[in-house]
DNA sequence: CTTGACCCTGCACCGTGGTGCAGGGTCGAC
DNA sequence: GTCGACCCTGCACCACGGTGCAGGGTCAAG
């Protein structure tokens, strides 16, 4: 698969030694491992700018960002399909219909709306569970729930 | 597997016509698959009160409202795991170790303060987008969630 | 030009939360 | 007693979000 016949004898400054970075540091600094990163761009998520003529990945610096958006968008609750759709858009600002955005946007308004009420409830009957201490008759958090 | 000699000839008033449920009912009655049901089951978050002569699960109605409270918080981003302990501490009321509990709910609290807060964050981007309207020039929503 | 750290591909595997199917038994109505 | 609807078990499979490994190539320092 490799090709040593490359330009080998070609200026020192081998891309991997510009501002690029390859799979390991973009893994270190980002914090995820390199068997994550290597699934991300299965995924479609993150693309490497390029390959060094031995063919390894490299990253712009950016790329940490990127990476550290996905999993904080993760965290929120967004699956790897919904990043990628919003990654898309915003690599491709030109292509977005706005109108189509604005539509999904607003249904995704009422549904974080609804997780955040849905929260509080919980939130609330857990507080009040704390602070009713012990030998509290019926289990508020259970009613909350329900 | 069966046992057909079973008390077949007792009262007429098979457990089937009783006041219990078997799966296909329970299952219709609280929105899940008969499989889910199974599922549940395998996972100890739901047991029948007993089974028919035949093997056929029974479930007192009650169960609907179990089955409905572990749907909702899985909604609510619990995993089948937390179900499970919270339905346990429901379950042998006295058994709970109250401080232990306490402890754990107040992680849990915490924990769901700032996934209320994060929501609100990506709830404030989403809005500023959608009354922005068309065009703006860089993504708040981008820049809220990273 | 060798060495050791790093990287490559492909494939198998994991936990979570289910779903589907084959092959067979049970139910009550008729 | 026979029928169709329903239920049983066990096992395989699915999507999601990764993780780990074998077998091999690349990199730059020395």
């Amino acid at each position: 698969m490799a090709d040593p016949a490359a330009q080998r004898t070609a200026p020192p400054s081998s891309a991997l030694t510009a501002g690029l970075l390859t799979t390991g540091p973009l893994a270190g600094a980002s914090g995820v491992a390199v068997s994550t990163l290597r699934f991300y761009e299965r995924q479609g998520l993150l693309a490497p700018e390029g390959r060094s003529s031995g063919g390894y990945r490299q990253y712009s610096p950016d790329a940490v960002r990127r990476v550290r958006f996905i999993r904080r968008a993760q965290e929120l609750g967004f699956t790897l399909r919904e990043v990628r759709e919003v990654l898309a858009l915003s690599d491709e600002p030109e292509r977005i219909v706005l109108d189509d955005v604005a539509d999904q946007v607003a249904d995704k308004l009422a549904e974080l709306d609804q997780r955040i009420a849905d929260l509080r409830g919980v939130r609330a009957a857990l507080a009040l569970l704390v602070e009713s201490g012990p030998l509290h008759p019926t289990c508020p958090v259970i009613d909350a729930i329900a």
